[in-house]
DNA sequence: TTAATGTTGACCATTTTGGTCTACAAATGA
DNA sequence: TCATTTGTAGACCAAAATGGTCAACATTAA
């Protein structure tokens, strides 16, 4: 039940976006060292955000990506099937074809809640809602002060 | 996010126990016949069941395994982790050293959230869940009648 | 036109997955 | 006691996935 470097790597690059909003294009070098993804990797890696809609380019000189929406309107829900496909734990409950015990399978159902879950809390988090939670992260003195 | 074969075929195994209480023990043969998993490969997944204390083995002539309490007491957050290691869909999760960022990480806390949202389905489902589960999906007839 | 970008595809080493096979240990029952 | 029936343990293996690197290319701004 691991989520692979695609997935951790590509929903920090678009954090990363949505912290530098209106400041047009973003170089995929700076992504990729403040959020230490290896370039040569992050380069494969929005290659689905742009084909999946959330990420425009711009090549050449003053070039880099941004992305297509407010942050506010792109959900984890829709990035992370792009980075990692279908986020099932099993097959079978995209595509019960795929086993003949599909229809009789009380485990399946365990795997189909399961899935649900995990889309439940990918589904209630928005770019923006990392971006201010980052942001909150970054100067915890403020709000302590009044604890 | 994906459940190995060893979650999957462990949890079918430990189902099939469950099916059959208070019959002593049941041969590993006949699991792996019903639950349509390779012999050798499922010899390989008792070991860390009962080494988890979940199964106990009986060796020799009218031998197999058996559950060492009862299915209600038996929950999937207790089984898939030794079937699977731990569920944290990233290593940050569990020990933060790992990683630099894990300190001020905004997605790390995503990552968290879901690794909750995965055991509290584990943790609500037992092994006489599973089973009750299975013996309505074997007569559907019964209830639809009365609908 | 040239330098600065992103794009694409080939390539690769390592790890994980999903097994098989063999030798062995223990228990039963004849 | 001995043959048979089980589970146990470990070595071994092929295939796929993971996590990259690298080089050639396309596009655009200055």
């Amino acid at each position: 039940m691991k989520l692979s470097t695609r997935g951790q790597y590509g929903t920090r690059a678009l954090l990363d976006l949505a912290l530098h909003p209106g400041e047009g294009p973003i170089l995929l070098r700076d992504i990729a060292r403040r959020q230490q993804i290896p370039l040569s990797y992050l380069e494969h890696l929005v290659a689905p955000l742009i084909a999946g809609g959330v990420l425009r380019s711009t090549r050449g000189a003053r070039g880099g990506v941004s992305l297509t929406r407010p942050p506010a309107e792109i959900k984890l829900s829709e990035v992370i099937p792009l980075l990692e496909g279908s986020i099932t734990p099993v097959e079978c409950i995209d595509n019960p074809g795929v086993c003949d015990r599909s229809r009789s399978c009380a485990t399946r159902d365990v795997w189909g809640e399961m899935k649900e879950a995990i889309n439940g809390v990918l589904d209630a988090t928005t770019l923006q809602d990392l971006a201010e939670r980052q942001k909150r992260k970054e100067q915890p003195e403020a709000e302590m002060y009044y604890i």
